[in-house]
DNA sequence: TATAATTATTTCGAATTCGAGATATTATTA
DNA sequence: TAATAATATCTCGAATTCGAAATAATTATA
């Protein structure tokens, strides 16, 4: 690449920083918004979404999946735990695992919630039609998975 | 739209939010890891990188334009000040305000750390052309303002 | 098999952010 | 002009997240 390439590269990707950083805050308090009329942050509805669709989770493999750290875990299913939308189950066959299981009033929740979440972020996500959406999200999965193979 | 279409774009809407946090918290993460080496974190960067190159700015403006509460924005400014990399002014025709000033030794920090910035940047976003950069930064553009507005 | 390394969860303290309210100042209006 | 509203900053307490280290259990290795 010439040199006025190089810049010019350097500008576009911290301007795409700056315009991505904006989408997503935009986005993501308008969800919060949402979710918060439910009583729950942006984190446990995540957490209860992960258990509601793909049934009971060892904690650790929902961190994973959150993208949160161990210790923020445990806090989270704490809260969830508290709130009786979810229970801790001991793993019959490795005791250092525990699951995190969704009980019947957690999935009356996301019965109620979910349907108007998917509503609410096809509104929120008005800008764009839904072929634009696609094509962002080809172009963004590369952006991501190259970024975090660093 | 017919009923199969909004639930396409429904189930669009739900991935590319998903693509777009991880994305944004990959890019993210390498940026952090970066101004880390600096005794910064990303506020504090994104408010020396402020002053630096649009000059001084009354407190509230700093927070207006980082996205920060307040209250957020006392705690950031006061860490910066102990870390002698800016200073508060008082305004001479406002009493109210106050500005936030760069020293010599936050600009020479900054004219350390921003190319080197600029160039991590693209590094970090290597997973796109420029063009394609350019590309998903208008159409980001359009998501991220119609979601501020609604 | 005993020892060492790995894995899962939790505890703890620190960092960062927010919202509500306090204070001081300036602008508006009755 | 006096009272009221708006604006800028700061203080405080709460919520959320992290990293490091503790504990317990399992797996690998010598």
């Amino acid at each position: 690449m010439s040199n006025k390439n190089v810049e010019r590269d350097q500008d576009v990707s911290l301007k795409l920083f700056i315009v991505l950083s904006r989408a997503f805050e935009a986005i993501e308090k308008q969800i919060v918004k949402n979710v918060k009329e439910y009583g729950l942050n942006l984190t446990e509805f995540a957490v209860l979404e992960l258990l509601f669709h793909k049934g009971d989770q060892p904690i650790q493999k929902v961190g994973q999946k959150i993208l949160l750290a161990s210790s923020s875990i445990t806090y989270v299913i704490d809260k969830l735990e508290n709130k009786s939308y979810l229970t801790r189950k001991a793993c019959p066959t490795d005791r250092r695992v525990i699951y995190a299981s969704i009980t019947d009033e957690g999935k009356k929740l996301m019965e109620d919630i979910f349907p108007k979440h998917k509503e609410a972020m096809s509104k929120i996500m008005g800008g764009l039609t839904t072929h634009e959406k696609e094509l962002v999200t080809e172009k963004l999965k590369k952006l991501g998975l190259y970024a975090q193979q660093l």
